[in-house]
This record gives structure tokens, C-alpha cells and sequence, in this order.
DNA sequence: ATAAAAAAGTGTTATAAAGTGCGTTAAAAG
DNA sequence: CTTTTAACGCACTTTATAACACTTTTTTAT
């Protein structure tokens, strides 16, 4: 699941899935997708439930007591949206008004789309582009200096 | 259980939890909730009974004669307030005014429920806001060196 | 100590807002 | 030209919350 996509989102906050990636989600049998905060830039991760249900494990057993490890906790878990999906239906998905403000998606009706195989990101266009052609974002956080209970993650 | 919420509590300090969660607290056949502070920050901890369960165990059997374990136990367990809850029913829990009180949301008729996985946590909204875009709160206590006993636990 | 009053807690109902489902139209692809 | 996909609009359903009524507990005054 990869790719470059430019859709709409309706006055409901919903978008679908565009249709070229309908078998793959039947093929992994998945029913239900989770949408939550990137915790660097203001964009959001789409995971499967598959691949949701092992970080959100793992990052919930972790020791809270350690601020780093806390705030990722509160970004990711804290924000995460479980939503129910049919993959032989529409593959429609809300987006909470939250999430769009944390991504800065408030009033346009596009959003971009971005499959990263086992997961996607959902970017407002003008910061993709922005990033795109190497330009930064005010409010993205690198420097963060991870505590050895998770480097060996991939969120 | 994940994400977060901007819910309402009545005149009477009760909230009553978003229905996206009755199917997992039916699943998991929760008929207690248990609110309590946060040892760390100006919030609060709600754990479901079962989980509950297990927290207190563990921690009301480490020896008390460690400073920093006994003041975890005063904070988790002396200050825990056992709900009978309905998952069926309305989904409504009071919060005591000492635990308002603690968790700064005397006055506002807002809170912030924050879905963890395993628990929730409720904050009053500015600190809430105030935490998540980086700034560091009054009577925050981040400076613990915890004892090997409890290293392994995550509150 | 008892009764009255106040406060605290519990439960019900009504209504506006948010979310969901589905048919139709428009656009794109084969 | 036909088929598929994406976008839009509308109607229906569910949910959240405020307002209200009732019960129980606590406080106060006699």
C-alpha cells in the first residue's frame, strides 16, 4: 500500500480509500483502521488494526514515569481514533475535528493521502508540498532523544 | 479504548463516558471503575476494576518504608474512589470534590478524558493544553528515581 | 433527640448536534 | 461507449447535554 494520493474529505470530516487499494485491505482482513497524531510534524498516521493493536501494546506496557516516554504515550495513544471499516463497503473513515486541527486541515476539503506500505499519512497539502521541496514547519519537534525501552520501535 | 475527549461534567460532577467505548467495557465485563490522582501531574488516573485489581495488589504489597513507594501508595491508592459502573447503563461516574480539586477543574464545566489503552486520564483542559503543546505545569514531579520494585509496573 | 432544611446523589426526559448510511451525479478509466 | 471510481447531497440514527424531578444523606435548629 503505497502511494501518492490527492482526495477529498467531506462536510462530514469522512474520506474513503481510493479504490486501488481495496484488495490489499481484504487481503489482510482487516475491520478496523486507526487514525491518530504524528508525533514530529502536524500530520497524522493511518494504521491497520493489525499493526495498531502490537504498537499501542507495546507503547501502553512502557514505564509512564518517564516523561519522554509519557508524552509519546499521550500523542499517540491519547489521540488515536479507532474507527470500524469494511473493506468491500465505501472504506470510509472520519477524520475528528481534533485530529484536523492537530493537522491543519480545518478548512480545506483536500487532504493528501500518503501510503507508506504498512501504514499512511495524512497531510494538509500545503505542508506536504512545503516539506516536499525540503522547507520546514513551524511546529515540528525532531530533537526528541528517545529512552532505550523504545528505540527499537517503529511508529 | 483510545483518544481524546472534550466531554462535559453536570452540576453534580459526574461525566458519563462517550459511547464509542460500551462495547469494550461490556467485553471486558467491567462493572467497576476506579478514579485516582495522577502521582505526577495535576490529573487523574480511571482504571477499570479488573485492572484496578492488579495495580493495588501489586502496590499495597511493596515495602512501605521506601519513601518514594510510600508516597506513591498515599497518592494511588489513598486517594482511589471505587464507582459501581453499568457498561448497559448510562456510563456515568461522579468525581468527588477532593479529586476536582486536585485535578484543577473546580470551576469549568469541561474535562479532557484521554483514552491510554488500559485507563483513562482526565485533565482540566488549559492544563491539558498547556502539557501537550510543550509547557511544563506548577505541580508537575518529574524528578522520580524509582525503586527497582517498581520499575516493571506502569501505572 | 427530633424535625426541618439543606445539600448531595440518582434517575428521567427532551432537544440539538454529531455521526452514519445510501442513492445520485459527476468524473475518470478502460 | 461502457464500466468503475470519486464526490456530493440528503435522510436517518445515534449521541451528548442541559433541565428537571425525585431520593437519600447530612446539617442545623429547636
Amino acid at each position: 500500500m503505497f502511494g501518492f494520493n490527492n482526495i477529498s474529505i467531506d462536510k462530514k470530516s469522512r474520506f474513503s480509500f481510493p479504490a486501488k487499494y481495496r484488495d490489499a485491505f481484504i487481503n489482510s482482513n482487516e475491520n478496523q483502521i486507526v487514525i491518530t497524531k504524528d508525533p514530529q510534524y502536524p500530520s497524522l498516521k493511518v494504521y491497520l488494526g493489525s499493526e495498531w493493536d502490537q504498537i499501542s501494546t507495546k507503547l501502553s506496557s512502557l514505564q509512564g514515569l518517564d516523561p519522554i516516554v509519557r508524552n509519546l504515550q499521550w500523542t499517540i495513544l491519547g489521540n488515536a481514533s479507532v474507527c470500524d471499516f469494511e473493506p468491500t463497503g465505501r472504506m470510509q473513515v472520519l477524520i475528528s475535528a481534533d485530529l484536523k486541527k492537530y493537522a491543519q486541515i480545518e478548512e480545506a476539503n483536500r487532504i493528501c493521502l500518503i501510503g507508506m506500505g504498512n501504514k499512511f499519512e495524512i497531510w494538509n497539502q500545503e505542508n506536504w508540498e512545503q516539506r516536499q521541496t525540503g522547507g520546514s514547519l513551524a511546529t515540528e519537534i525532531l530533537d526528541i532523544v528517545l529512552p532505550e525501552s523504545i528505540k527499537d520501535m517503529s511508529f
